[in-house]
DNA sequence: CGAGGTGTTGACTGATGTCAATGATGGTGG
DNA sequence: CCACCATCATTGACATCAGTCAACACCTCG
């Protein structure tokens, strides 16, 4: 395995040769209830990881991008929605082969608990968010979050401060806990008070970075994602 | 290690012998920003992870009971309080104890893995909750988890509905993303339509499990955490 | 060029939050 | 053992934020 340091992110030897696969937008990858076989490496693209009550709600779980990882379970069968957004290129391999290559290799299997870790402490941000923030907050958080993943993805640290919104209004609101009404007058309240600048649908240029993290009421500046921690 | 089929729970022999330390309620076993030097395991008692934003919002993450686990984490640092609610004893070991342990034995290193991956799948379900549940069915589930921890801390499967609430109306709303208020009124809510009783404030009796889980939205019998998985 | 999907905006509704008063509970010291 | 006080829980009246329903605009792709 490998630790770079500058994204901070983990990858694994094992989908090193592995197949890929590629996906159209829409299409899924991984079915809630099916046989978790299978493990997968996102090579390029963003996918989006769901869950579906049973009375149609839906809630957005996290949206993945290059390097992330996909697939594991505690039990035998997945328990969420897996599906590309973008058009996506996808390395797998079988649940046994990274077993197998983790029993194998005890340094790997440290760096993978890390990487289980990383989606533990991401989706207790997310809970913080969906119990504690208001719909502009969230959103302020958010795009914090997306222009964060695409450095790390692109591996830069400056350059100017557009992100891309691959998904639609309706899987960020699925997200965020909101409808996509309510998206769109977050959008529009953030664009009024001038932090963000809509050139279209799909993309937001970022005006005053320091405004927005204010907003989110995040400190730490190098991991948009810890909170203060008074004592 | 060991895997209890009963409980479908996961000890860990490294808390077998290890010194044990009691907690009064409201004593904080672990700061928010410390060093994450320690590992910890519930032996009796219940406690509490919280995340606090510097506006001095509060997110509870979890509530653990006996043989839970609490303390690692993918950086250097704990960035969540643990505190007592009842008085507790927690049996604990360094952080170093545990890697070596897990480094000696690799079927030890996978059953952890699960642990994390079961914390994990319990924090998705809180995020369903929270992105898509109303007040009153956001306590139906609280209370459905309840039960299930007691059950599983107690080994029965049978026995008389009812559940302790050992932590304050201040604790659940935080937990559930709601005010205090909201809580009282989703607890009277759930009186009124017959599915609780309410001998005092610290207690519950599930008059009505069945009603509970379709409030809930929760199909599965077995794993009451688990949603539909329609496809 | 037209049609369907997607996003935005507006008017109104409803659920949860806020503020405040009252009622219960439990711990402490007389 | 009881009385008192402090804390916590409940309830009510009202405010606010997000949801609902509906119209319209926009973009994309046949």
């Amino acid at each position: 395995m490998q630790f770079d340091e500058k994204t901070g992110d983990v990858y694994l030897d094992v989908f090193k040769e592995a197949p890929v696969r590629a996906l159209k937008p829409g299409e899924t990858l991984i079915y809630a209830g099916d046989d978790a076989t299978q493990v997968f490496n996102i090579v390029s693209g963003c996918l989006m990881v769901s869950r579906l009550g049973k009375d149609g709600r839906r809630q957005v779980m996290s949206f993945l991008f290059k390097d992330n990882f996909v697939g594991l379970t505690a039990t035998d069968s997945y328990f969420f929605t897996v599906q590309a957004i973008t058009p996506s290129s996808i390395a797998w391999r079988s649940r046994e082969h990274l077993e197998g290559y983790l029993a194998r290799d005890p340094s790997a299997e440290r760096t993978f608990r890390e990487m289980v870790f990383r989606v533990l402490e991401n989706s207790l941000d997310l809970v913080y968010s969906l119990g504690q923030r208001t719909a502009v907050e969230r959103l302020a958080v958010f795009i914090l979050y997306l222009r964060q993943q695409y450095r790390i993805a692109n591996g830069t640290e400056s350059g100017p401060d557009t992100v891309d919104l691959p998904m639609s209004r309706q899987d960020i609101a699925d997200f965020l806990g909101l409808k996509k009404e309510t998206v769109s007058r977050s959008f529009t309240a953030l664009d009024e008070k001038g932090l963000i600048k809509r050139p279209d649908a799909h993309s937001v240029d970022i005006l005053d970075v320091e405004a927005l993290r204010e907003l989110a009421g995040i400190t730490d500046f190098s991991s948009p994602f810890r909170l203060a921690a008074p004592r």
